[in-house]
DNA sequence: GTATCAATCAAACGGTTGATTGACGCAGGT
DNA sequence: ACCTGCGTCAATCAACCGTTTGATTGATAC
């Protein structure tokens, strides 16, 4: 805060263009995965010409991983935030903070599905050229979380805190991939209790 | 038991090139996904011409949901086994019996790496095709392993034992893509404490 | 008015895909 | 010795893949 941010400056066509191929493509790598994905389908969903995915992206593997720069993005953003919200409050109210950065994660999975899938996709190396994807960003991001948790809950060891990270992120991911709408509430609860067990912050019930 | 088993019959050769083929594509589908993978790919890895594929299984599609059929068939096995066990045993021990169902389901992951990779990809409908092994397989399975917890354990709510099975399930499958030997003994461990607690067995600690 | 440039397009490129064909080797029965 | 059917193979097919090409457009600069 210490400058007002400058006026973001008009997007160019090609800046456009740009956007609609990523945003075709990320809906579409996470729907098909990169092999079930063909660059004629993403052009066609941006209403572009094929030749210009080449021309703006460089190819369909740099486009993949653009793809999956900017979930990890939106995710360390996500994630980022609500740690910082719960290294704020988890002295005061360990397991409300706990609860509470559960809660927004299964919001952001919920808001962006395609992040949950892009990450599952990531995990079971869809191409085996972009292996490297996984520790890259998913890796550094759960043991960023365990650290944070860790260090705001001395009471809790951190390969505890790791395991719960473990669970709870594959729980949710998983939920979310079959999401349907009625549930959400039900399984949000079911969240609750699954954090405070895991984290032995007084869930037992 | 009530008639000895008739000795198998010879395999033909015709079967031993169909097992080959349906090994190879195993593999080969949980590693790389359906799109991933070529007949090609298979015919190499099962030291047989591309041709033999069609011969034998028909095509792709079908070698696929003959993979995806024989996974569940192991899993249904497998899991059948060990909820036998666990129903045997739950009146007397419903904590014991639970974990050792646990445990035994992480074994046959471990033994079938196969099997939790091509499940993760028949949930994410790899290929679009197949969206229906996902209802037709797993859905049933969830809700029998539900079905007969609760029936074993009068005390936990059918919904809580669905959402226990979900949460477990995840975690083992995301366990075992990234299973490094070394971590299993600590995974083990966490995984008996996650069931008791989300069964609410007396795991809190 | 003219030259320039970014952005887009239709068309075509070489390569790979799943599937098919017809020939060949070889067992077992006649 | 001769046939018959099964299993396998190299060769081939049309369709599709990612990428490249050359031409066209429309706005901008001089």
């Amino acid at each position: 805060m210490t400058e007002p941010p400058p006026p973001p400056p008009a997007p160019s066509q090609a800046d456009l263009s740009r956007e609609r191929i990523v945003a075709a493509a990320t809906e579409l790598f996470a729907e098909h995965g990169y092999d079930g994905t063909t660059t004629r389908t993403i052009a066609a969903a941006a209403g572009l010409n094929v030749a210009t995915v080449a021309y703006h992206v460089g190819g369909k593997a740099d486009l993949y991983r653009e793809v999956m720069r900017r979930a990890h993005e939106a995710e360390l953003a996500a994630v980022g935030g609500a740690l910082r919200d719960f290294g704020a409050r988890a002295a005061a109210d360990p397991a409300g903070a706990a609860v509470a950065f559960a809660d927004r994660y299964l919001d952001f999975c919920l808001e962006r599905p395609d992040v949950p899938a892009l990450w599952m996709r990531r995990w079971l190396a869809d191409a085996a050229e972009f292996a490297g994807l996984e520790e890259e960003y998913t890796r550094p991001l759960l043991e960023s979380v365990r650290d944070a948790l860790a260090a705001a809950l001395p009471e809790v060891p951190p390969e505890r805190a790791e395991l719960a990270v473990w669970t709870v992120l594959w729980t949710v991911h998983g939920f979310c991939r079959s999401m349907i709408r009625g549930q959400v509430p039900r399984f949000r609860e079911h969240l609750h209790g699954l954090v405070l067990r895991e984290l032995g912050l007084g869930g037992e019930r």
